[in-house]
This record gives C-alpha cells, sequence and structure tokens, in this order.
DNA sequence: TTAGGGTTACAG
DNA sequence: CTGTAACCCTAA
C-alpha cells in the first residue's frame, strides 16, 4: 500500500465523500463547484474525484467495478474461485439506538508516513495528525479501543498542544472512523480488525430538532435520486446492501462533520448534509422492508 | 464530462 | 516482484 504520488489527505477525501452525500457519486463537477468543496478541492480534478472514489470503493471491500474486473482477470488465469455466498445470518433490525458505529472498509492500518513532499504547510500538519492519533490508540494498547479523551491526553503528552486542538481532533476521529481507518464503538476508538461486519447507524450528536426533521422528511421524500440509489440496490445482496447503506450513513456523517468544519456557510451546509442522511434512512427503511431473508438477485 | 482500461510511482 | 494508489488516455 503505497504512499505514492500526490496522497489524498483525509480532509480531501472527506470533502469527497461529503460531495457524493450530498450530490451524489458521478457528479464530480457538481461536487467540484460546490462553494463548499471547492476549497477542499481546489486541487484536484473532476477525473481526481472519480478515480479517487473508484479507488476507495475497491479498498472499502465494496464492490466497485474495477475490483469487479481485476478479480475477474485473476480468476481467470487460475480458473479458480467460486463466490460463495452464505447469505448473512442476522436478519436484525439495521436500526439500533446506541451509538455503535462500524464503517464497512476493512483498509488496512497503514500510516500515511509524512513525506517531506511539496505540500503546503496545513496539509502536512493534518497528514500527521491522523498518524500521531493511530500512534496514539495503537500505544494506549485498551482493549476495547480508547476514547477521545484518553486519546488526546496521549497526544498532548508527546506532542505539541495546537490552539484548535481538541476540536480539530473530534473532526479528524470523525473523518477517520468515515475512512474506515477507525472504528467507532460505544465512544471509543480503536483499530480496525481485517474485515469489516456491519453496525447499527447511529443517531447521536444530533439535536432532537434535527431528528424530527428527519423523520419528517423520512416519510416524505421522493427525490429522483433517491429511487436511483434504491434501483442499485435492488441488484445487490443483503450483504452488499447493508454495506453500502452503512458506508452511506458514515458518509452522510462526514459531510456534516465538514459543515461543521467549514465555517462558512455551516447551516445550508448542514442542511443538505441533513438531507442526505434523511435519503439514507429511507434507504434503510426500504431495505428492511424488503429483505426477506433471501437476497434479491 | 464521465466511466473504465491502462500506466506510473512507490511500499512491502 | 506484487499490490496499491494516483495519474493518464480515450470512447461514448
Amino acid at each position: 500500500m503505497g504512499a505514492p504520488k500526490q496522497r489524498w489527505t483525509p480532509e480531501e477525501e472527506a470533502a469527497l465523500k461529503a460531495g457524493v452525500a450530498k450530490h451524489g457519486a458521478g457528479k464530480w463537477r457538481t461536487i467540484l463547484r460546490d462553494p463548499e468543496f471547492t476549497a477542499l478541492l481546489r486541487l484536484r480534478s473532476n477525473v481526481d474525484l472519480k478515480d479517487k472514489w473508484r479507488n476507495l470503493s475497491v479498498t472499502a471491500g465494496g464492490y466497485g467495478s474495477r475490483e469487479r474486473a481485476r478479480v475477474a482477470l485473476k480468476r481467470g488465469k487460475r480458473g479458480a474461485m467460486v463466490i460463495p455466498q452464505p447469505m448473512d445470518v442476522d436478519g436484525k433490525s439495521l436500526d439500533s439506538d446506541d451509538n455503535t458505529i462500524i464503517d464497512s472498509k476493512p483498509s488496512a492500518v497503514v500510516v500515511e508516513s509524512m513525506k517531506l513532499e511539496s505540500s503546503p504547510e496545513k496539509e502536512k500538519s493534518v497528514a500527521r495528525l491522523d498518524d500521531i492519533i493511530l500512534e496514539a490508540i495503537k500505544k494506549l494498547k485498551e482493549s476495547s479501543g480508547s476514547n477521545r479523551t484518553a486519546i488526546a491526553a496521549y497526544i498532548e503528552k508527546q506532542y505539541w498542544p495546537p490552539d484548535d486542538f481538541q476540536r480539530l481532533l473530534s473532526t479528524k476521529l470523525k473523518a477517520l472512523v468515515a475512512t474506515g481507518k477507525l472504528i467507532k464503538v460505544n465512544q471509543k476508538y480503536r483499530i480496525p480488525p481485517s474485515s469489516s461486519s456491519l453496525g447499527g447507524k447511529s443517531t447521536k450528536g444530533y439535536s432532537t430538532e434535527t431528528m424530527n426533521a428527519i423523520n419528517n422528511n423520512v416519510k416524505q421524500l421522493s427525490k429522483p435520486e433517491v429511487d436511483a440509489e434504491l434501483d442499485k440496490m435492488k441488484g445487490m445482496s443483503k450483504e452488499e446492501a447493508a454495506a453500502f447503506a452503512a458506508k452511506a450513513v458514515a458518509e452522510a456523517e462526514v459531510a456534516i462533520a465538514e459543515a461543521e468544519e467549514a465555517a462558512r456557510d455551516a447551516e445550508a451546509a448542514e442542511a443538505e448534509a441533513e438531507a442526505a442522511k434523511t435519503f439514507l434512512d429511507a434507504v434503510m427503511l426500504t431495505m428492511q422492508n424488503r429483505n426477506p431473508a433471501s437476497a434479491v438477485y
């Protein structure tokens, strides 16, 4: 897993995901033009966004079109393999109310080594923070994971204490969770295992006001975007759909984090992010209604 | 402009 | 050498 060319910073990734959550995958130019992301993605082209999204999909274990092709080739040469799908075991609801989030992306735990490349200072420091956060968790070695306070304490002890650190840390943790580099379980963060599983969705952190708005919207949303996404899901096995949904929820949350981080137009951006989450809630409901024990396809 | 196949750069 | 991530090329 390389640290090759112009690596994407977690911020850029988050912005990309947020953009996809808002406008949908494929609307690269739109995402790029969105005043909320244009700043963070200013150095990336629409093609870059597309490629990055493809890479993310691949490493996420989600079947990106590309990975499928590669896998197919490998199988072809070795002439082996089936894709056994023991179908899942749990017909459980995806809608639990605790704060458990388990991202759908495995992703290796390789931290980004600091490169002394020619990148803006800002990006350098944030990339380093990611590195440090992971290091902190590793060093702390808490079996069930480490909470934000412990992580912050460790970092403050080992490194310099930036002024905006606490807030920055929270944002970074969210981003890392969304990226699959960390898993959050009951307020604690830990390094993800090699494989992924599906978790409940989180309903944390939103004001009752917001939640009401969401619940209210869920009942009467009818965007063409929704139909399009739901249509995609028809061809997925339940497992795939669940992973997809879990990932999407994480993305929506990143969108919210981004909205907070970018103080500018925060309200409007947050509203859009919430809308994205609303869509996801609808997806979840739809899935629960239609996913008998067997897959659709 | 976008999707997808191909290529390059780099880490393990 | 192989796998991964960023980058390039081109058809639609």
